[in-house]
DNA sequence: GAGATAATTGATATTTTGTATCAATTATAG
DNA sequence: CTATAATTGATACAAAATATCAATTATCTC
């Protein structure tokens, strides 16, 4: 949801301007995978003269917090990932670059191994699985 | 090894040119985490007048591969990490944003267990753990 | 509510990063 | 060596990201 966007960037101090409401909004109803210029496009058609930069920046506010992600998708722009709960995992099709989302999160205690080791606070993770999809496979 | 990284060019048809192989050596020697002109730069010393259209298409050829894989490190621009045995792992502190490597990759049969669900045929993974550091945290 | 204060915004300019093109060069096969 | 095709690197171009700054807006104090 949009609204815990909201509350965090709230809750750390920063203002939660009618932009960043639309920026939000969009972003989450998109459900991610979006470039800072495809987000830009999508907020211009809710609310007219939205800057680039304030996308920009919004997107790195979050990115700040932990909140989202930029990824490579194939071409050179970033894509933001909504680390909702904190983690995130892809399955990549090296062959199509199609991108499926999958749910299941079974890490188990590595984090907290490799973390304990190392001394870290482990918030939270990003895994992305490559290989060839069905479809690229049976040709 | 960049020999590696050359006899998988060689096996696929590509040539391992001298350009090629300068850029290899480099990027192995270095230990990834570099953007293509970073790269660029590092290969110059050691070969002058090669190209940096040359750089970013051996980068893509690898990324093609799976041998290599972008990724980003708090700059717009891509870090390329090496993909040795088809994995990588990542401890990134969100404050301080030093990254740490660890070998340790205990994802237990979770690559083919979505795999097999999704028809998907897995070659590779990158895990990327988000946290604070030690010397972040005490301060 | 009015004014002071500081965060935020968006236009603009600039830099950085990535891509397309193409003639010249180089590697490989025969 | 010659023919062929891959590769290269200069150049031009496009896309993406960043810097700047005056204008606007939100919040706080009164
Ligand atoms: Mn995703
Ligand atoms: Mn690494
Ligand atoms: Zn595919
Ligand atoms: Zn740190």
């Amino acid at each position: 949801m949009s609204d815990e966007l909201s509350r965090a960037l709230a809750t750390r101090g920063y203002r939660v301007t009618a932009a960043r409401r639309v920026i939000l909004d969009t972003l989450v109803e998109h459900g991610s995978h979006l470039t800072a210029d495809e987000l830009t496009e999508l907020v211009r058609q809710r609310a007219t003269g939205i800057g680039r930069m304030t996308v920009y920046r919004t997107l790195d506010l979050l990115c700040g917090l932990g909140l989202l992600r930029p990824v490579y998708q194939g071409t050179g722009a970033a894509h933001y990932i909504l680390m909702e709960d904190g983690h995130h995992h892809h399955l990549i099709c090296t062959a199509c670059s199609r991108v499926i989302e999958f749910d299941e999160c079974a890490l188990g205690d590595l984090p907290a191994r490799v973390a304990g080791r190392l001394g870290f606070r482990i918030e939270g993770h990003l895994l992305e699985l490559y290989g060839v999809c069905a479809e690229c496979a049976g040709s």
